[in-house]
RNA sequence: GCGGAAGUGGCUCAGUGGUAGAGCAUCUCGUUGCCAACGAGAAGGUCGCGAGUUCGAAUCUCGUCUUCCGCUCCA
């Protein structure tokens, strides 16, 4: 078994696992599923809070630069003119092979001219025939569009070769009241910043806050993606969690690596492993329209490297278009050195399930034990769904009564889970499958002789015994120890 | 969208035309019991869906849906 098998095997297990406890379920499911959709059940929706939480703490609420919003999903269809998406997202398009570059089909003419006696086949841009004309001043002898052109393979202005169009109908497309007539057509986000861009003078007004200094949102963002799958990694409907950096354009390659190496930070500490992450800078061709750089964070998923988080250099590319579109003066004026200037914008931008994703896929983990195999999820304690679970060792009432009385203590300050069904070994197994970090299990000793309890370690299966009068200072100090 | 594989209890799968099965998981009762413990019992499936062939279909045929793997994606 080849390596990548062995590791796909591993996310099929995963998969089945996340079903099995209550961690993600295929959406619709009793009507047959609907492809690439997942739900998260009553764990899984622990550890994505968790995840969210952790990141709005690092990228927000800990910092004194960073403002954050929660804005619409649907926007002014405006929005996504300016931004770009509106034209490179919904006409048919045809695609360069040599630069990746995407044109409108209806804005590429085939011509036909004769260059010092001899007939040649050039591509061309332009809006339509009478821009051509006047663009191209040898001896035109045709000019086809692309689309009627009987061509098999057409040359793309740039050199290489025009793939077929397609349509790239990556927005949904909704209506605005009841009637469904084209004057009432929004969209469903393709990204959560937009709403950043649109809101800075918002957020700058309110803010009283000077250059830098950055936009925060998590949210839901939509894209008809051609080919989503590989689990939650991607889907049509999925959640970002974005933050807009605006600084002077003289800083902008110091922000750039300043939230590159923050994020990748950011990652470790919460529990990936070093050696399944890196830093995967894009080539030149593959920038899309509003980027001068961009580098993602990549993670080792059981079937490829995936990108877990794309930190990009949009330059004032949005803050110019929105100012063109919208009329509205998007400059920032700068007193101390009294110049204005439109900010460059350095954007770290995260999936919000990828990320949940590969917690999970660094944390699954298989141990031999002398009978059977142990599954558990090796989760940071702060990521962790449930971080602790109460177990009395029997359901007789004296140590039911007592066990309650330590899980009414803990419920309050630890999200916490009570178990008194089956065998002690097998509710162990439980709490390791969705990785509850300490068991607290309660004996007959516990009730009858010295107020006692037993804290179980979930990696190394070890038991310490402590009053239950000092539980939750010990509790802090192993998770501190983590 | 094209090609390949697959869909049978919660999970993993067996079952090639004759009354739907196993292991694990789940639930109940008992057990002074600490790493998927032991004993007893229970529940759970119109075999993805819809047609067709047949006396009879989980099994054969067609359609359809879904999932997985490869190609253009990117959070």
């Amino acid at each position: 078994m080849s390596k990548n098998s062995y590791q796909l095997k591993e996310l099929e297990k995963l998969v089945s696992l996340a079903k099995r406890r209550g961690i993600i379920f295929p959406s619709s499911e009793i009507y047959g599923g609907l492809s690439s959709v997942w739900d998260y059940g009553p764990i899984g929706v622990e550890i994505k809070r968790n995840v969210k939480n952790l990141w709005w703490k690092s990228f927000v609420t800990e910092r004194d630069d960073i403002f954050g919003i929660d804005a619409s999903i649907l926007m002014h269809p405006d929005v996504w003119k300016a931004s770009g998406h509106l034209d490179s997202f919904s006409d048919p398009l045809v695609e360069c092979s040599a630069t990746g570059k995407r044109y409108r089909e209806d804005h590429i003419f085939i011509l036909e001219i004769q260059i010092k006696k001899e007939n040649k086949l050039i591509t061309i841009e332009a809006s339509d025939k009478d821009e051509v004309k006047n663009l191209v001043k040898d001896k035109i002898i045709s000019i086809t569009p692309l689309a009627e052109s009987n061509n098999k393979e057409n040359p793309s202005p740039e050199g290489g070769i025009l793939s077929e169009p397609r349509n790239f109908n990556l927005m949904f497309k909704t209506f605005i009241g009841p009637a469904e007539d084209s004057s009432s057509t929004v969209y469903l986000r393709p990204e959560t910043a937009q709403a950043m861009f649109v809101n800075f003078l918002n957020v700058l007004n309110s803010s009283r806050k000077k250059i830098p200094f950055g936009i925060a949102q998590q949210g839901k963002s939509f894209r008809n993606e051609i080919t989503p799958g590989n689990f939650t990694f991607r889907t049509r409907e999925f959640e970002q969690m974005e933050m807009e950096f605006f600084c002077n354009p003289s800083e902008d390659e110091k922000w750039h690596k300043y939230w590159i190496d923050f994020s990748l930070d950011w990652f470790k500490k919460y529990g990936l492993r070093e050696e399944n992450l890196m830093i995967r800078k894009h080539e030149n061709e593959e920038l899309p329209h509003y980027s001068k750089a961009s580098s993602d964070i990549e993670y080792l998923f059981p079937w490829s490297w995936g990108e877990l988080e794309t930190i990009s250099n949009r330059t004032d590319f949005d803050l110019k278009a929105h100012s063109k579109f919208s009329g509205k003066d998007l400059s920032y004026f700068d007193q101390e050195n009294n110049n204005r200037y439109t900010p460059f914008v350095i954007e770290p931008a995260m999936g919000a399930d990828r990320s949940v994703l590969a917690f999970l896929c660094d944390a699954y983990c298989e141990e031999e034990t002398e009978k059977e195999t142990r599954t558990l999820l090796k989760l940071h304690p702060d990521v962790a769904p449930i971080k602790i679970a109460v177990l009395p060792l029997s359901r007789k009432d004296s140590l039911t009564e007592y066990s309650k009385k330590i899980f009414d203590d803990l419920k309050g300050l630890f999200t916490t889970q009570y178990d008194d069904t089956q065998s002690i070994g097998k509710r162990y197994r439980r709490q390791d499958e969705i990785g509850t970090p300490l068991c607290v299990t309660i004996d007959f000793e516990s009730v009858e002789e010295d107020n006692s309890v037993t804290i179980r370690d979930r990696d190394s299966m070890e038991q310490i015994r402590v009053s239950s009068d000092k539980l939750i200072e010990a509790i802090n100090d192993k998770f501190k120890s983590f």
